[in-house]
DNA sequence: CCTCTTTCGTGGACACTGTCCACATTAGCG
DNA sequence: CGCTAATGTGGACAGTGTCCACGAAAGAGG
């Protein structure tokens, strides 16, 4: 053998496309936080799914705080996309009463769905690190936040929900929501039965009904 | 030197009262809740805080989850106490429907208030780990959840809110209360200025009552 | 086409953690 | 007084985040 060839059997370095490493360590870091929440991100973890060595993460992330806080964001724009397909599901023409209701149904459907079905990834979408300002960097119509709003001011526009009363009210709504939904999967009520866990969740969003047709 | 005296400068040895070593790390464990939050209660530094070396600790618990699960519960017995303080600060007959509305708000209050001037201790209050059902060992009169029930039950005892609708009303109200304490604290709504947060926290209790009263 | 600088993966190391094993001491019992 | 169970010790291992110095590949400039 006299020819140089370096790939028969030791290319321990081939270097990936641009920015390939990061986006693969992102994408395992997802996995390992769908599989078992926040805390399962390790970076090491992270660097063997990639096949990289572990120090090679710091090429692209200043520590793991940082790798958790892109994880973060990927699960938060999860849970948007879920909450606007679920508002897609709803017909009806803007401002129409009813279907405004079902609306904001959907968002408090989808955000508990999402919850139960990736309790893994809900809880890391809100392990924000600290010294990560929530949304740096995030689109403003594909956050569940922004979701709401929208929702909210559309009951507005059809009649549903007092303009007086609109200012702010987006606060207690996502809370009981979110309550429900990190005590039912994460908190104490984590071991209701299935069909306790519906009569809860309905008991919600119609808790968040009557206040607001109050 | 013929005594044989066993304390002049090496007693590496001295053992403590029965069940002061225990007591010693669910105390330690829980400053460290304090100051850092359930990520925080780390077993070798409570041990070393406690002054004995890292596998005592495995002779009063199986494993760091039960010492957490030790912390939890005291949190959340602090948590309780808490809102017990508050509620006796209203004054009132049992009955009286004003009494009883600002009975509900006290709990609400204290229940916030811990959050923000405990973060840490509010945070491992709900860190229960897997495998520890809830309430396995909780006084039901001194839980959160018995408070609120308690206050309910007076609603209803009042007239203020109707019987057909107190079952099961207690968890969207503890979602919600909780969700804006989470929020605020630990989660997006985190940075608020605090006057921004005494308006949110302000406006749960009052979309609570509203859906009351509905 | 060749060189040089910046980018980026590697190897090795350190401190720290939870956890296990075998050993030694002590307390409290008969 | 002596024995047994309870409890603290010492040492070890795997796994983690993070730092440093080195080397190779990629891309820019001539």
């Amino acid at each position: 053998m006299t020819t140089a060839d370096p790939a028969p059997q030791a290319p321990p370095r081939r270097r990936r496309p641009r920015g390939d490493v990061r986006a693969g360590l992102v994408a395992a870091g997802v996995e390992l936080a769908r599989a078992g929440g926040p805390d399962a991100v390790v970076l090491r973890e992270a660097t063997r799914a990639v096949g990289v060595v572990p120090n090679a993460a710091y090429r692209h992330f200043a520590d793991r705080d940082e790798l958790l806080a892109e994880v973060c964001s990927a699960a938060m724009l999860e849970l948007a996309d879920r909450m606007t397909a679920e508002i897609a599901r709803v017909r009806g023409k803007r401002g129409n009463p009813e279907a405004a209701q079902r609306r904001l149904g959907a968002i408090g459907t989808a955000y508990m769905r999402f919850a139960h079905e990736e309790p893994g990834l809900f809880a890391a979408a809100y392990a924000l690190p600290e010294q990560h300002p929530y949304g740096a960097a995030e689109v403003p119509d594909r956050t569940p936040l922004s979701l709401l709003r929208a929702a909210l001011d559309e009951l507005v526009e059809a009649g549903v929900l007092a303009p007086e009363r609109r200012a702010g009210i987006e606060y207690p709504i996502w809370a009981t929501v979110h309550g429900t939904a990190t005590l039912t999967t994460h908190g104490p009520l984590r071991d209701l039965t299935e069909s306790q866990l519906r009569q809860v969740e309905a008991q919600t969003l119609a808790f968040i009904g009557d206040s607001l047709t109050q």
